[in-house]
DNA sequence: TATATAACGTACCGAACGGTATACAAATAA
DNA sequence: TTATTTGTATACCGTTCGGTACGTTATATA
């Protein structure tokens, strides 16, 4: 149906049957799948049915279950460094690229025509059962703090740039903002609107130290 | 096996064999349970195997799954109240009162001999899929709200006791007060130690308004 | 002791799970 | 056309799930 489409990983001249769907159109429907239910509660069965693919195919183009979660929070991680992240690097001024970085995270937690929360975040309070693979955990805890260290670069660069007092250690108050963004994530699942948040984040730059 | 120790939901005079285990201990264990792993990744083998009890006692004692949760839930909350939020009042400082329950909260969230995070946190985590029923998704809301209200109330408190500068909306700190809580649980969940969140706690402590 | 009542253990139910063997369809290279 | 390579669909695998029927055991009343 789709084969029009080229395939981004497959050369033209590559004997046999050609896929008949887009690689990462359907990665992007698993990440949706995923982000929604968590690895454990995402069944084979919606994954099939969000993708338009077979199980065989599924196997076929991304391995099993497992592996497919990996790919599809790597997609994730992309796109949030892409989208949010951005904003850090955009705005010159430090204070105002954190409350930037925040409010265009907020916007996407709470975002009705998305999953609900952070992929992320989700994926994270599922720790410590049997029921989801330690090489994901270690995957998210890596996604985590990748975040955290840019954040944490940011915030030097704000203090090197005369933004943040020298006597503030920019760790501990990157802690504070991580955490913060933890919180939201879940706020945002259960419920809270992108306004109520930014109520949040905006009593949390009143504590940015002048 | 425990028939010495008084079943205290059981009157004494009733006929038939009495139940041969505690059902508050039994709870005690389904909670631990359902805290490390969740509504869904809960298995019903996992939890006869920590409560000692067979699935058909724990449908006799418990009813189903579903109820069960709920009845660890309500317990849960109990605990949280006794143990912690009685900081809120236990100290008329307002400012060291919500310091001291943050700080408690932390001791919990990253004790090893526990499950893990916040019970409340956890399951909110795993809202809006099909896997947790819509009955548990409120009252997760509802105990989640509650200790907002618990918090605002203690604010409001403060304010009228001269603590907090009658310009701060007690509202909008509570939204960042309970924000940054979740996100607490978050970090526990994924590894951070009781000493990293506390200097997130003390940087937070730092925007107290005065 | 006899009987009524309730808890217990075993063994099982249908359904859904993740994953795969196999047969068929499609497209390219020769 | 023919052979080869690859994707797709069906139907199935063993396992585990939540939940329960049923026969047995233990205790209180009478």
């Amino acid at each position: 149906m789709n084969s029009e489409r080229a395939n981004s990983e497959r050369a033209k001249s590559i004997r046999g049957r050609p896929r008949s769907f887009d690689t990462d159109i359907a990665l992007d429907s698993a990440l949706n799948v995923f982000w929604k239910h968590g690895f454990q509660s995402a069944s084979l069965s919606e994954l099939t049915k969000a993708t338009g693919l077979s199980k065989p195919s599924l196997y076929a183009a991304f391995g099993d279950k497992r592996s497919l979660y990996l790919k599809a929070l790597e997609r994730y991680a992309g796109l949030l460094v892409e989208l949010h992240a951005s904003r850090l690097t955009e705005e010159p001024d430090g204070r105002l690229a954190v409350e930037n970085f925040l409010r265009s995270l907020t916007k996407m937690l709470t975002n009705p025509s998305l999953p609900g929360g952070c992929f992320i975040i989700n994926g994270t309070a599922d720790f410590g059962g049997t029921s989801v693979p330690k090489e994901i955990e270690t995957a998210l805890s890596l996604a985590l703090q990748s975040t955290e260290t840019l954040l944490k670069q940011r915030l030097k660069q704000a203090q090197s740039d005369g933004q943040l007092p020298q006597n503030v250690d920019p760790q501990d108050f990157c802690i504070l903002l991580s955490t913060l963004i933890a919180g939201l994530a879940i706020q945002a699942k259960s419920g809270a609107t992108e306004a109520k948040l930014n109520l949040g984040i905006t009593a949390t730059m009143k504590a940015w130290p002048s």
